[in-house]
RNA sequence: GGCCCCAUCGUCUAAUGGCCAGGACAGCAGGCUUUCAAUCUGCUAAUAGGGGUUCGAUUCCCCUUGGGGCCGCCA
């Protein structure tokens, strides 16, 4: 391990960037970054900004980038400079616009002067012959670059061909020489740039090309830490390259390590569910998704593995950072997700899981048209308020079309709470409160090995006992004070709770039956059990 | 192929020369339990290899090996 190099932080103001493409919804990868620079920023009362890098025109989408920003936004990580979400050329911040397409006549001025000042040129180099190069290169064990044939073009030939308009692009006159820099993460990291060719900058005029795009950005927008993946260590030295071409100063440089598949590189979508998108789809939570993305790559140097963001700010260092890529572990991110899943006030809860829900065509939510108040304000009359706060949510059952209130479901919510590991399991876990009648069959409702005629005979005790108990008096509490004495009269107790569960819940995996029959109430557990004993006849 | 980066349990990591290499997830076993979960207890499991430096190396240096990243008119 070689010795941690600590950044100063000095009297300049701290600003970091995300810079992403939008041209796939946003990786959890990029998610991370977001988070580090963020923490960073916050940690070190800086500024961190979002700049969208769509200088391709061809593969960037406005889509992309709404998800971008909303994706962020979902996780907590917000941006103090930025583009507004949903608004073309709408920005907050005074170094705008925040969006490459929309910059160009930055970049005019500097593509101009690094021309005019001979630092950059014109190459009309077709396609093939650079693959050739590139070819011949790699087949005599060299890397492969681009070796400087237009470099030494003269001025006339030059403003002829462009003339004749042939294809051009515009490349960046390296220079030979060491580079050095140092990395907050990985300390000094150095370069011999004579491998790296004259690489190019620009399509034309107007259009620069990443490598380009980033330095002039980096400096308008006065950043100060470039924060950002370990695959863009070797784009490294053409920054600092064109940093001392332009005359401008270098940030500080951290490179986080990648966060990985299972088979150890760089996490893509053959992985699996790669979009923060995704992971929002599948139930996760942003708490658990923050604290699992701040772990990969990071750790506080305490035995404590759970933090929210607010935790994160107070304690995150860019100096404890790992340099080893992180393998991305979805269990236990299951686990996190279930923590913090059980953390949650219930009602919060069954908010969250409504919608899987209702989109599993379970339920459906019935509007109040009494109530005309949607979006009560200032103006609200107080008896409109108040009818508004105290109206539950209704919903209807769609197989049997009975009405319910959002009160009910929390109930349910409450019972699988505990072993909920994402909200999308929800629908499966609960389906059998909301349907009229559930599949059972006999080696369902069969506890070890018990006969037919025993589980008959369960059923019938277990009906008895119910129909006894006052429909208002229908709880968990009394059900199960009930059930348990003729249950201890068996000696295995399994034989009359193994039936009584599987009967209404018709599933192996449950929550227990005293809570369960609490919830479905008197009349349906009562019919449920005689639908069960109905396949013993 | 060239350059660069990296290397502690299966996984995420702690230990920045000095207590049996610690924790978490996962796995396994057990307790509680009708089931599943939650929870509690316990167990399995690592310094890639070889050289140095040192009284002493996970830790510092070198080599090897392994893994990864980048080598675009993508970012």
């Amino acid at each position: 391990m070689s010795p941690r190099i600590h950044s100063k932080i000095e009297n300049t103001q701290v600003r970091v960037r995300l810079a992403p493409s939008p041209t796939g919804f946003l990786h959890i990868g990029t998610a991370r970054v977001a988070l580090f620079n963020f923490l960073f920023a916050r940690k070190n009362n800086g500024k961190f900004i979002l700049r969208i890098e769509d200088t391709d025109k061809e593969r960037s989408k406005i889509e992309y980038e709404n998800d971008i920003l909303e994706n962020l936004k979902w996780l907590g990580i917000e941006w103090d400079e930025g583009p507004v979400i949903g608004e073309r050329s709408k920005y907050k911040g005074n170094y705008g616009p925040y969006r490459q397409s929309e910059r160009s006549e930055i970049y005019r001025r500097y593509i101009k002067k690094l021309i005019e000042e001979d630092k950059a040129y014109y190459c009309f180099c077709t396609k093939e012959e650079l693959e050739a190069q590139r070819q011949y290169l790699i087949s005599i064990g060299q890397p492969p670059r681009y070796l400087g044939k237009c470099r030494g073009l003269d001025k006339k030939k030059v403003s002829q061909f462009l003339k004749e308009g042939r294809p051009a692009i515009i490349r960046f006159k390296t220079p030979a020489k060491k580079i050095v820099f140092v990395d907050i993460i990985r300390g000094k990291i150095e370069f011999d740039t004579s491998l790296i060719g004259d690489f190019s900058i620009a399509k034309d005029e107007n259009s620069p090309l990443y490598n380009l795009a980033v330095v002039i950005d980096d400096f308008e927008m006065k950043i100060s830490h470039v924060i950002r993946g370990e695959d863009h260590i070797s784009n490294t030295p053409k920054q600092i390259l064109l940093q001392q071409a332009l005359g401008f100063p270098s940030p500080q440089w951290a490179h986080l390590p990648l966060i990985l598949g299972p088979d150890r590189s760089k996490l893509s979508k053959r992985h699996g569910a790669v979009s923060v998108n995704q992971y929002k789809k599948d139930g996760y939570l942003p708490e658990a998704l923050i604290n699992i993305m701040a772990f990969l790559g990071w750790n506080p140097g305490t035995e404590r593995e759970i933090y929210s963001m607010s935790s994160l700010i107070k304690d995150f260092s860019l100096e404890r950072c790992q340099k080893g890529g992180a393998i991305f572990n979805i269990k236990r991110l299951n686990w996190i997700n279930g923590f913090y899943i059980r953390q949650y006030p219930t009602q919060k809860l069954t908010e969250l899981c409504l919608p899987y829900l209702e989109k599993s065509g379970l339920i459906e939510e019935v509007k109040n048209e009494k109530l005309e108040v949607k979006n009560p304000n200032k103006n609200t009359h107080p008896e409109e308020l108040r009818l508004f706060k105290e109206e539950k949510r209704k919903f209807r059952i769609k197989d049997t079309n009975e009405i319910i209130d959002i009160d009910w479901i929390t109930k349910i919510i409450a019972l699988y709470q505990e072993r909920l590991k994402k909200l999308s399991e929800i629908t499966e876990l609960v389906d059998f409160f909301f349907v009229d009648k559930i599949k059972l069959d006999k080696d369902l409702l069969r506890w070890k090995e018990m006969t037919d005629e025993e589980i008959k005979q369960s059923l019938d005790a277990i009906e008895k006992v119910l129909s006894g108990i006052e429909p208002s008096q229908f709880t968990k509490e009394t059900i199960e004070k009930s059930i348990l004495p003729v249950a201890e009269e068996i000696g295995d107790r399994g034989k009359l709770l193994w039936p009584f569960r599987a009967a209404l819940s018709g599933k192996k995996a449950s929550a227990g039956p005293f809570e369960i029959a609490a919830v479905l109430g008197k009349k349906k557990t009562i019919k449920r059990i005689k639908e069960a004993k109905e396949i013993f006849k």
